[in-house]
DNA sequence: ATAGTCAAAGTCAAACAAAGTCAAAGTGAG
DNA sequence: CTCACTTTGACTTTGTTTGACTTTGACTAT
């Protein structure tokens, strides 16, 4: 077994509490006798929206890395959605996903509404039509993301 | 936790009563087992008008530092935001604005979940930083607006 | 009034403490 | 042998802590 993996593991045992744990990359590398950086590439190879998991950090004196299991009740169908989104999407499709999304009652109005504004080819139009596509997925995915966030 | 987050959340914590405390720079700071310009550091790193504080002090015998929270009217304060950012936007002054008007009851609790995903340096990786910022600030731009349309 | 003294608070930069990025080098399954 | 995945480390960026030095205001003695 390759050390990512058990770190990967580590982390996975640590989220069973309660879906999300804070870890300081740099006694966790120490803790695996690897290179800080390391917990980076882990995190971004296993640990990704598209797996479902949320990643937020601190840099400076008494930073970390906190890890978030996104949970799934009306979560999976979104997840669902995610995983079906490439890295590219055009503003026709994204649409139609928002609207669906919204008519089967898994966005709110004001979500609905505010993902329409935020991907819309408006709000990108500075960039490249083939840059917006990408982003415009990146975009859509976190919003999403940040409805599946337990509680709301 | 750092000590800088205790110190905030202290002040956090008087700022409960009313909205407004005064302390004195050099006892609070002896309290806290700190040097005193680390009270200067706390407050100018989190507790700047874009958090939505006005920060008051006199010097000399008897000096004082006083804090206050400020609170606004909805639409025309959203505009304000609005109109406050220029085309560029970096990430942690998105989430200054976020965590305010989220703070102010200006945006819900999805909303600001929402926006701070949409917004994250995270989101927006695939690009490069400087046209992140603008990108950001389009961003942020619209879906303040798509909140303040009629009805929501 | 005026100068002097002391008690605040403010400024700024250096030192320190995280986390992030990126690309080069290594590894192993097919 | 090759390609994808992993490991490593030099360098960057962000956030915190500390302390020496400055400014301001109130009070006191002349």
């Amino acid at each position: 077994m390759n050390m990512s993996n058990e770190i990967a593991n580590m982390i996975l045992r640590m989220l069973e509490q309660d879906g999300s744990t804070e870890i300081q990359r740099n006694d966790f590398a120490q803790r695996f006798g690897c290179v800080p950086s390391q917990i980076n590439y882990v995190i971004s190879s296993r640990f990704t929206p598209e797996h479902g998991y949320i990643v937020e950090s601190r840099r400076g004196g008494g930073g970390y890395v906190k890890i978030s299991r996104v949970s799934c009740d009306k979560g999976t169908a979104l997840m669902h959605v995610i995983n079906s989104i490439g890295d590219s999407l055009d503003d026709n499709t994204c649409r139609a996903h928002i609207k669906n999304l919204h008519y089967q009652k898994l966005l709110s109005d004001e979500i609905a509404a505010a993902g329409l504004a935020v991907t819309s080819d408006r709000a990108l139009h500075l960039l490249e039509p083939k840059s917006r596509d990408k982003i415009r997925a990146s975009i859509f995915k976190h919003i999403l993301l940040s409805t599946i966030q337990k509680g709301r």
